[in-house]
DNA sequence: TAAATACGCAACTTTTTGGTTGCTTAACTA
DNA sequence: TAGTTAAGCAACCAAAAAGTTGCGTATTTA
């Protein structure tokens, strides 16, 4: 397909895509793919789709036990998208924000 | 078309569009149509759509003067990516980073 | 004023994307 | 073991996106 940071950038410029990964964030626990799609309008077909999608960029992680696929949301891939504002960060202001991104870009 | 952040999120996901809006960002003076076609493969007309699209996310302002069309560069839309990132940054990891997004937060 | 330049608009093509349905297979459960 | 449930795969469809060409129109410049 295409490099990593675009298809991160491909991967939450979808809203469903979005609404999916923020489900498996703010989850207890991790979600079947027929659990995500009760909660979604979309057929399961849509959501397996959609979760490939946002496993190819490396946001979710699937832990497949029996028959079932569980979907872990993994956020670590989005410190790629901070890196990239960061360089764009000193041109918005200069105030505490840059102190911020600056400790940011220590870590 | 889409929300907001949806517009942005997809004005950047497209790579042709990252590589002009950055050369805008980094341009020391406002570039015309032209000027930036020059600098990639695609047509003038395919370089006008990508600035269209820059543009509704807010990111490219144009200066008219006489026939020519200069663009602007405009970063600060990226903060609204900045503060959706904020949410999910709690999960990436707590050492300084978490300073940095806090700071961030309060500005 | 004639030629050249900068650009918009519209139509069109191709590719990608978001979504569907139908069918199969593997794994539980009664 | 028979029925049900979870999900993959493949084919398909419609709409959107990325890009093109052709043409018209304003604005410069020679």
């Amino acid at each position: 397909m295409q490099d990593k940071i675009t298809k991160l950038f491909k991967a939450i410029a979808d809203p469903t895509r979005r609404d999916i990964f923020h489900a498996l964030v703010i989850a207890t626990s991790a979600l079947s793919i027929t659990q995500i799609s009760n909660q979604f309008e979309i057929s399961r077909q849509g959501v397996t789709k959609h979760i490939k999608t946002l496993q190819e960029a490396g946001l979710v992680v699937i832990d497949a036990q029996g028959r079932e696929r569980f979907c872990n949301a993994n956020t670590k891939p989005l410190q790629e998208i901070n890196k990239w504002l960061q360089f764009y960060s000193q041109f918005w202001d200069n105030s505490l924000q840059n102190l911020g991104n600056y400790l940011n870009s220590k870590t």
